[in-house]
DNA sequence: AGCGCTCCCGTGAGCGCTCACGGGACTGCT
DNA sequence: AGCAGTCCCGTGAGCGCTCACGGGAGCGCT
């Protein structure tokens, strides 16, 4: 009952010999108590317990692990866990890494590339493998790892490391005929705010687009934020008022259409459709519910797991085009 | 430029002691290059560095803990990671974590109050210390957490552990203060689906509600998702097709509840006022927003990595009566 | 009595690393 | 030449635990 707590002294820490001298046994009993092994006596056990938790005894996980090579830990990186997808990401991955009684650790970058390298040092020496979504260049990704298995997620090159490809083209597709097929002919996009160059998502719009026949050029960067949605949304219809559905970057951006529509007094779907991407849970919540090219995000941290155990037991990795989530258009409300 | 895979065969671990020898050097040495100490020549360091990068090599994580007893992990236990009010809770403490330099170990029990003992058991010899938001009964918590520092959240009955607690009364009291200012005198709650009793937020309720001379006995459970909250309301307002106004046990049933509405033709606020319970950052995406007792989820998170430091370094613990996050009404669309 | 067996328990070794210490080689000074 | 001082580097010890082994005590059997 007495669980005696470091009272500002020094609070040594107490081992399992100090356990052992208590109990009047030696450690290695002790540890055949606590590890519920066999040769021991039922009473002696039942003494070194009640001795263990007199001095508030907790095995050391170092010494532990130092010994038996079994915990397996591996750190999860992502940009913001307040952005639901990679909350939904960060789900399936704990839930893949629980069936196999991985411990996984969890860092948030706060969306601050610079800070993926300093997570990155102190991970490096903190877990067996890294699964992230990194935005920092490969070169420094490789400094950090040196040695230890990674996984991607939804890098869009090929790189020297295994990675989750997220591919969407087809659902893209399927996206942009379903909204041809509405009749619809002027389809704006908001796409992400990426510094330069447009998004791969944006690609696979305008290779849609064109491949229907049907201008591809009314484009709208957005920042990653409902806000960011409504505004850039606001922005494309000023530009091109004949404009009758959108296609966005994701859902965020698509939920913040959405509002921003609703106080624009267009009707969804009939005066606009809308039309976004991840297929988050969340799209379910909002009114009318979101249509989306949905990624199968338990199937992603699934595939990440996967990988990484066959990285860290040596096996046969499984090939990139093994490690693809492929988006699908699932209609709903919106569109 | 050549990382050794261990190919099906042994993967025999690299120690310092391979990276010594390969470098011509003691193990020492191999660690004051790799810890950047002084005591080391800049060219010995880089002959080291490369030995080391050309074997593989990646220091033990437990072997270096088990002589620096400096870092530090502590595991989150929440029941879903997707309920936002928990992503919330699990950003606010990864952050205020990632402050001191700890890990943070998440395990997400998936709402299954079963698996938080085994859980627990798990975590019991992997982390430095526990916060958690757990149902099992104390007794149990007690047994596989034997001088572990725990700090729960949201935890009602006081314990023999640190709680944060969460105090509506005040909040929950503004909430119903401002819908009878505005003329409601038929206020519903829609709760949460405890087993027996009705959960604190319900007390709350009725003290606000009686306090404001108006009947508080219109409740109806929900189960805790936005479905939950949408049938709820149905039920709500089948039997009392009077009510004007109703207080939510938390936003995702509220959302729920604004999603129903809408589908029942009431306008929102002017037919049917809603208040939610959390203050998700979600609720801003809704139309319209939703008004809603809002906790500040980052005070939360870094009261209880506080509390743990505190705990931790045999420091004064903070006092039940500071260890309290209150609710405070924030006005917005939907009442 | 002697053997083998089971049931407990303890001892050495070692996991991979860092800390504290010691000591050689080289410099510059008296 | 002799000495202190600096710069490197290596050696023992030990962190707390588990594994493999050895061995004593007690039993029943031939």
């Amino acid at each position: 009952m007495v669980v005696p707590s470091a009272t500002g002294t020094e609070p040594r820490k107490i081992t399992i010999n100090d356990v052992a001298k208590s109990a009047g046994v030696s450690r290695q009993t002790v540890s055949r108590a606590l590890n519920d092994k066999d040769e021991i006596d039922s009473v002696t056990k039942q003494r070194v317990l009640d001795a263990a938790r007199a001095l508030g005894y907790r095995p050391s996980r170092f010494a532990r692990g130092l010994v038996r090579q079994d915990t397996m830990t591996i750190g999860l990186v992502i940009p913001d866990l307040l952005n639901p997808f990679f909350t939904e990401v960060a789900a399936a991955a704990l839930e893949a890494a629980r069936t196999r009684g991985w411990q996984v650790v969890v860092y948030d970058t706060g969306d601050r590339a610079e800070e993926e390298l300093g997570t990155l040092q102190v991970i490096s020496s903190q877990v067996d493998a890294v699964i992230g979504y990194f935005s920092c260049p490969e070169s420094e990704l490789e400094k950090f790892t040196r040695g230890m298995p990674v996984v991607l997620i939804g890098r869009e090159q090929r790189t020297r490391f295994s990675a989750i490809q997220i591919d969407g083209a087809a659902g893209v597709h399927a996206a942009v005929a379903h909204l041809v097929a509405q009749g619809h002919t002027r389809i704006g996009m908001l796409d992400h705010h990426t510094r330069a160059e447009p998004s791969i998502r944006h690609e696979w719009f305008t290779t849609a687009a064109t491949a229907h026949g049907i201008e591809a050029g009314l484009m709208v960067p957005a920042d990653q934020t409902a806000d960011g949605g409504g505004s850039a949304l606001r922005e494309l219809l000023a530009d091109h008022p004949d404009v009758t559905a959108v296609f966005t970057f994701n859902d965020i951006i698509a939920i913040g259409a959405l509002r921003e529509a609703r106080r624009l007094g267009r009707s969804i779907p009939q005066e606009l459709a809308v039309i976004g991407f991840d297929g988050l849970q969340l799209g379910a919540l909002v009114e009318p519910p979101l249509t989306s090219v949905a990624l199968d995000t338990r199937r992603l941290g699934a595939l990440a797991i996967e990988q990484v155990a066959r990285l860290l037991s040596g096996e046969e990795a499984l090939a990139a085009d093994d490690l693809v989530v492929r988006g699908e258009l699932r209609l709903s409300g919106s569109a």
